[in-house]
RNA sequence: GGGGGCGUGGCGAAGCUGGUUAUCGCGCUGGCCUGUCAAGCCGGAGGCCGCGGGUUCAAGUCCCGUCGCUCCCGCCA
């Protein structure tokens, strides 16, 4: 067994503590399927013991909204609930097939792709927007056994001829420029939409799973006056008759509502890296899912929460995306061996690494990641690994020393790409104070951060996780570039 | 910041050592076709070969510059 998975399986230092490994291989509660409500946990759970009182009524929102949306349309995957009836369908033409005296149109909605059969060639062009009425029949020799015959049409918006992407083929034959300059109209394409379907899963999932273990969600601002980690990186911004930065983490918040109280805070939102980088891994505004938690006693309780979370995700991922997996043929981990991703030091990863590609190394490259991932898969069945104890010069001044010039903090690599990086932090003023004169910085302007420390703040640290370089990878995506809606890197402000 | 590769109709490509009207597939369009499912068959439109300059009798092809894209490395989520 690899040292690394002592934290995540021996129980005795969790058990008088609190235990946030627990849930980790179970999916997170809206994400499991089985039939039960998905309130059912949080109602034992102690934390949302009382969701009756402040909600309304699921019931009644549910009986809302779909009496309203019974009324408007029946969806492309109900057809099969209802054949011998008549129904209004709406939704994308995706496809024409005119056969002469009978033409068949695939119907894109949001559920999926249906079939609709006319005796005539209709007078539509592919993706437009319309609105049939016909009876729906099971049909052996229609695609999924059923199909619309329609009644009448409606054009609802037309679409012009001169589509710019092709949106009903293989995004595969496309280059990532087509898809990029055409984004608005590349986004139809399924494969490309499943995309982001995905991803909502991965943002749900990790929200759920923090929230089932009483972190607190927030949302910090995006401007700063100056930045904490030495002004490199950071895009500047017109503010009147000042000059501000976009924030390239939310670190001091995060920090600031551990002090504050909450002690467990997560935050979703942009993160902006003004870094001429021109790769398929970067990208200059992304989405960081940021993590802080109060009361660790080393990095290595980070990437238990890690851990649980990964796995929270690529449950619900199971759960809820297969389609849209297999639009890319892609397979996530299983869950149940999350609890099995190696921890490896920062000079063990090395040693991996240099045995692996029998070459020496001197520090961990892009090929050095691809090889430490094969190798996780090898000793232990997924393509992760985390990599503890950087040294020192390669971390920023408050990450937490550990001896011998060490730090306790850590990255996780998944499918050969670095996805996390994270830490635990310094939490004693005067600590934090000697590292600022290590690392040559003017505490004058950290005034406000270093304030947190100066009145009493507990031990804690925290992560961040790159939303499309998991979505990426997860898919196994060329580049971040297509995980990203509306990617902007060196070049690219548009559209 | 350093180093490769590529720009040819809306999309994806071919065009070898320079040589006549620039080719193929998809898409679009006209025609035929009542069971397609990447429909099929016959016809058609659509390109100053990224842009600028040079070499040459002759440049998509060779050289220089420029812009754009893409990949590897440094660094990072």
């Amino acid at each position: 067994m690899p040292r690394g998975t002592r934290a995540c399986i021996s129980s005795a230092r969790h058990s008088r503590r609190e235990s946030w490994t627990s849930p980790a291989i179970q999916a997170p509660t809206s994400c499991g399927a089985k039939g039960r409500s998905p309130w059912a946990r949080l109602r034992r759970n102690r934390h949302g013991r009382n969701w009756w009182c402040v909600r309304p009524s699921r019931t009644l929102m549910r009986k809302c909204f779909q009496e309203w949306s019974r009324e408007m349309r029946t969806l492309v995957s109900e057809l099969p609930g209802v054949v011998g009836s008549t129904v209004t369908l709406s939704g994308w033409v995706h496809r024409i097939r005119d056969l002469g005296g009978v033409s068949f149109v695939v119907l894109r909605d949001r559920s999926g792709m249906g079939q609709l059969v006319f005796d005539a060639k209709p007078d539509v062009t592919v993706e437009s927007v319309i609105e049939v009425h016909g009876s729906v029949a099971a049909n052996e020799k229609a695609p999924g056994g059923v199909e619309v015959r329609v009644q009448s049409m409606r054009v609802v918006s037309p679409a012009a001829l001169d589509l710019p992407f092709p949106v009903n083929q293989d995004p595969g034959k496309t280059s990532l420029e087509s898809i990029l300059d055409n984004r608005m109209i590349a986004l139809r394409n399924p494969s490309i939409l499943s995309i982001f379907r995905l991803q909502s899963t991965i943002l749900r999932c990790f929200a759920e799973y923090l929230r089932g273990l009483d972190f607190t969600e927030i949302k910090t601002s995006k401007l700063i006056g100056t930045g904490t980690e030495g002004g490199t990186g950071l895009f500047s911004v017109d503010y009147f008759d000042t000059k501000v930065y976009l924030t390239q983490s939310p670190q001091i918040y995060k920090q600031t509502m551990i002090a504050a109280g909450l002690e467990r805070v997560f935050e979703i939102g942009p993160a902006y890296r003004a870094e001429k980088h021109d790769t398929p891994r970067h990208i200059n505004e992304f989405i960081s899912l940021d993590v802080e938690m109060a009361f660790i006693e080393s990095e290595q309780d980070l990437m238990d929460l890690e851990t649980g979370i990964l796995a929270a995700i690529f449950a619900g991922v199971r759960a809820s995306n297969q389609k849209d997996l297999d639009a890319w043929k892609a397979t996530v981990p299983d869950p149940e061996l999350c609890a099995r991703i190696p921890r490896v030091s920062h000079d063990e990863a090395k040693e991996i690494v240099s045995k692996e590609t029998g070459k020496k190394v001197y520090e961990i490259s892009p090929e050095g990641e691809r090889a430490l991932c094969d190798w996780a898969m090898k000793t232990a069945g997924v393509e992760a690994v985390f990599v503890f104890a950087y040294p020192r010069k390669s971390r920023p001044f408050y990450t937490y020393p550990a001896e011998n010039n060490r730090t306790k903090s850590f990255d996780l690599l998944f499918r050969g790409l670095e996805v996390t990086s994270g830490s635990m932090r310094i939490n004693r003023y005067d600590m934090l104070m000697e590292n600022l004169q290590a690392f040559d910085l003017n505490p004058e302007g950290l005034k406000d951060y270093l304030s947190i420390f100066k009145y009493g703040c507990p031990p804690h640290g925290g992560f961040a996780i790159g939303m499309e370089r998991l979505t990426q990878k997860i898919l196994g995506l060329a580049s971040v570039k297509e995980a990203t809606l509306f990617p902007r890197d060196r070049k690219r402000t548009r559209p």
